[in-house]
DNA sequence: CGAATTTCAGGTAGACTGAAATCG
DNA sequence: CCGATTTCAGTCAACCTGAAATTC
């Protein structure tokens, strides 16, 4: 007993723990941030997404954004709602809609980039400019790895 | 437009996007295990505070493990279910109950250490050995600094 | 016909709030 | 009366499955 080769303090220091639970903290972070303009993440990867590609169909933008298609609809509800977004049948095919961002989802997209960049910031505080490149290498590097396992086998 | 300091590429660069996204694979890999051996998360770090702090009562377990304490009595039924705690009345104190490890209990933390060590190579599988103790310094720095935030100002 | 698109209904684990009842 | 403990009833964002109806 007390076998040295189990290290005490056990489950929290291993990287899965490390790993999950400060994407919790950033994760609370951004989550603050967007609350306080009225927005949650799905919201902001979408406005980015048509800000980058242009307008889309449903399907088009939650393949680009990583979000599940089924998630889509109630997410266009809601930047709808909030005439950040506008939605329109496509004439050329009647299955879709296009999506397409307004002059004020451009502006509230400003906004939450604005917010993300101070969180960056409050995230990364302990880490000098070497150690967050070293980290992003090395978090860019994994993410890398697992995304390309996950998207050829499923 | 198309102005170099705004980069192409975006929020998927971003360090929050990077450690959330890497985290979602990670949680991915250990649940994955976790529930290969009938268990979730929180089954485990109960487990393993009892097998660290022996037993106790479901508060000071919550507190012990970072687990709500209104998620507490959940887990513990279901741990209770299949015999791997026991929950007993306090006679000293009539609130509480105390919980403790059965020997079927801890059998099946044995079960979940072994997976969940398998799981952090998974993880970690594309780097280094150097990378990995950095990749660990570096989160544990994060993750320590963004404990003591919200342990002090809660 | 098969395939793509939108939509709705549902489930999950994790984290959290709030309030009641009991007891020290 | 205050505080700790257990319990229950909810919420939440993110992610996911499945299935229906429409259209290509």
């Amino acid at each position: 007993m007390d076998d040295p080769s189990e290290p005490r303090g056990g489950w929290r220091t291993l990287p899965s723990w490390l790993l999950t639970q400060t994407a919790n903290h950033a994760h609370r972070l951004v989550t603050d941030g967007f609350s306080a303009a009225d927005a949650r993440g799905y919201h902001y990867r979408v406005l980015a997404t048509l800000d980058e590609f242009g307008p889309a169909s449903q399907a088009a933008l939650g393949r680009r954004s990583g979000i599940h298609v089924s998630e889509m609809v109630a997410t266009i509800n809601e930047l709808a709602e909030r005439e950040l977004v506008e939605r329109a049948p496509d004439p050329a095919d009647r299955r879709r809609n296009v999506v397409s961002l307004t002059t004020a989802g451009k502006r509230q997209l400003r906004r939450l980039e604005k917010q993300l960049a101070e969180r960056q910031e409050e995230l990364l505080a302990p880490l000098s400019s070497d150690e967050r490149k070293r980290f992003t290498d090395l978090l860019s590097k994994l993410l890398e790895h697992h995304d390309r396992r996950s998207g050829e086998a499923g």
